[in-house]
DNA sequence: AAGTCGGGGGA
DNA sequence: TCCCCAGACTT
């Protein structure tokens, strides 16, 4: 089989049906840079309201790099892996320093960046700047195992990079970025990963070596993670009638720097939770326990227990960690992550 | 090479 | 439930 085959028909395939989406064929190679950011291992859909948000709000290099890292965190609530939004403030930083204020041109150069991959180097390198270099994601992957009917595991490095080749040597020099996007585009829409790929409407079939052997459904071929870990931890919303009771989460590790409603390791029996309450120097005035709860991250659960006391005044607290807010503050300052979505609601709520 | 880091949509 | 998503960084 001659890969090369796939080159045109691919790029025709991509100039005829590629979606309409807010960052691409905008000529602004920072608009490029942040939507790959963002697009890291997250779909397309979830993606499109953050980018407008974000671009409005952090219009250039200039003003991500002075944004308050309040402001940054608020920008990405919600969207996940929040290291992204961080590393990516330490680029625009390094750019405005060390390269003008410019998004330098070339892969190496954007490889060097915090946050900037393989994969996002060579997006942004041929995208924006149509340099010949791949740009390997979980789409080509799936698309080139499958055209070539390999069986190899894809979670190996050694794998990526021979992928990384093979596209090298067909990449046309006329059009590098519109034939990386189609190979992901083509990932998403046709040779897709979960269900059955749309091997009927697809520009390359007639060349792909798992079609003609009917095994698209059994490549591409991934090691089996490991399970996930359960932790059981108790939840307090605390509140006085006019405030609500969060804190900072530290600085390293999981929901690094966000805020969250107070939370402890373990299940706690509500005499158990109240004498919690009290160690923070509180006066615990009633207690109702709430829904338990499930939050998924990709390696740990979190099966929450939680409680809502009310206390007869939040001041008193011992706890310099603890921080007010009230229902009217509560949405506008403070990013607080999906996983405690399940009773972020009642720091909205009145206290009975 | 393996572990860490979020959240959600679709089968 | 499980899978995986326009992955990168740390250990």
């Amino acid at each position: 089989m001659v890969l090369e085959e796939i080159v045109r028909p691919l790029v025709k395939w991509y100039r005829d049906n590629k979606r309409i989406l807010p960052w691409r064929d905008k000529d602004n190679a920072y608009y490029t840079w942040v939507s790959e950011i963002m697009l890291q291992q997250t779909r397309v859909e979830a993606v499109k309201p953050y980018f407008q948000r974000f671009i409005t709000e952090l219009p250039d290099i200039q003003s991500l790099a002075e944004c308050p890292e309040e402001k940054l965190l608020k920008l990405w609530e919600g969207l996940g892996y929040y290291n992204r939004v961080r590393n990516m403030q330490e680029a625009a930083k390094t750019v405005k320093d060390e390269y003008n204020g410019r998004l330098p041109e070339d892969y190496q150069a954007l490889l060097s960046l915090k946050g900037i991959g393989s994969y996002t180097a060579g997006a942004i390198a041929s995208i924006a700047y149509g340099e010949k270099v791949p740009a390997v994601d979980g789409n080509v992957l799936r698309v080139i195992s499958r055209i070539t009917e390999s069986t190899e595991d894809i979670s190996r490095q050694s794998v990526r990079r021979k992928i990384e080749q093979q596209v090298s040597q067909i990449m046309p020099s006329d059009c590098p970025g519109d034939f990386n996007q189609a190979l992901m585009e083509l990932g998403a829409v046709i040779c897709v990963p979960n269900g059955q790929a749309k091997c009927a409407e697809c520009p390359i079939a007639f060349t792909c070596l798992a079609h003609r052997h009917d095994k698209a459904d059994m490549i591409p071929v991934k090691a089996p993670k490991k399970a996930r870990t359960q932790d059981n931890r108790t939840v307090f919303i605390i509140q006085d009638g006019e405030c609500t009771a969060i804190r900072k989460r530290p600085e390293k590790g999981l929901l690094a720097g966000l805020y969250e409603l107070p939370n402890i390791q373990g299940h706690l029996k509500s005499e158990d939770a109240l004498l919690y309450v009290k160690e923070l120097g509180l006066d615990p005035l009633y207690i109702e326990e709430l829904p338990p709860a499930k939050h998924i991250f990709s390696h740990i659960e979190w099966r929450m227990q939680a409680y809502r006391i009310k206390v007869s005044s939040l001041k008193t607290t011992q706890d310099k960690e603890l921080i007010f807010v009230s229902k009217e503050q509560s949405g506008k300052q403070y990013a607080i992550p999906s996983a405690f979505g399940a009773y972020a609601k009642y720091i909205k709520e009145e206290t009975r």
